[in-house]
DNA sequence: CCGACAACCTGTGAGC
DNA sequence: TGCTCACAGGTTGTCG
């Protein structure tokens, strides 16, 4: 469910009720997730106060300080259909609600995942230093990232241009719908060999890249079947979609039926006129 | 190091 | 109505 722009959505909601409060105590209904939630999380959550809320890719990192007086990191990842979201204390727990944060104004953090490829850790120590973390590429939306850095980690790469920008090491947080956005905006074919981009090119996808998670960001995000934000309002970036989802359809710029295959198990969709090799 | 593919899990919609 | 199948926003691990 959640790329970058759905979990900052989440983080930008969330932030301002968690920072600079405490946890009451944290709630584990169900610890098969991606990894399992650890043993004894409730026990380091109970009493800590939150200093603050950050994101790295599509991970958040709720930085605590425990009752102990220790230091640590809950880590929290949506995977594919989680939704993390601010319900009211006397709201009842559904089916899939996995994990509560119980925050000390009153009101709850929900986990929500159906698909149960979310991820719950506590870090110790330097939380960039776990290994889920420290292999993370570039952020996209800081000056980590531009046509530079992309040309550079393109260059040994054959496979296709879209698979590449989706690979997490190689920068952080595009995901499916994004990354066939960002690929029609720079007018690219997903289907490219990425060392076959030119360097100007590679400056182009970077921008649009950017671009266009940051208008998704300022729309609240993309709202497919059930992602909501952290407020539970659904967000609209889902209406300006130029080819995701649109298979068969017109391109909203030249007319010509958008084109969809499959690529690593997940669709492609692109204009085989505005967008070339 | 790179690429291809399966795996993790549940829900939904299409087609028969 | 009910069954089966393909597919859905992600990431990791394995194998060649």
């Amino acid at each position: 469910m959640p790329e970058l722009p759905e979990v900052e959505t989440t983080r930008r909601g969330l932030a301002p009720q968690v920072e600079h409060h405490h946890i009451l105590r944290a709630v584990v209904r169900h610890r098969g997730l991606r990894q399992p939630v650890p043993r004894g999380l409730e026990q380091r959550l109970a009493g800590a106060r939150v200093s603050a809320l950050a994101r790295r890719g599509k991970y958040l990192l709720f930085s605590c300080e425990t009752a102990d007086h220790r230091h640590g990191t809950l880590l929290v990842h949506l995977g594919m259909s989680g939704r993390l979201w601010l319900v009211d204390a006397q709201t009842a727990p559904e089916k899939h609600d996995h994990f509560d944060l119980v925050v000390d104004n009153g009101r709850v953090i929900r986990l929500r995942d159906p698909r149960r490829f979310g991820l719950v850790l506590w870090l110790q120590g330097d939380p960039l230093a776990h290994p889920l973390l420290s292999r993370i590429g570039p952020e996209p939306l800081t000056a980590d990232f531009d046509g530079a850095v992309l040309h550079r980690e393109t260059r040994s790469r054959s496979a296709a241009i879209k698979l590449v920008i989706m690979d997490g090491h190689v920068v952080a947080g595009v995901g499916n719908i994004y990354a066939n956005e960002a690929l029609f905006r720079a007018g690219i074919d997903p289907r490219t060999p990425a060392k076959r981009v030119s360097r100007a090119r590679c400056g182009a996808l970077a921008r649009e890249i950017r671009t266009v998670l940051g208008e998704a960001i300022d729309a609240g995000g993309s709202s497919l079947r059930d992602y909501v934000g952290s407020d539970g309002m659904a967000g609209h970036f889902q209406n300006r979609f130029f080819v995701y989802g649109r298979g068969g359809e017109p391109c909203m710029r030249c007319g010509t039926a958008i084109r969809e295959l499959r690529q690593g198990q997940r669709a492609t969709c692109w204009c085989p006129q505005c967008q070339k090799r």
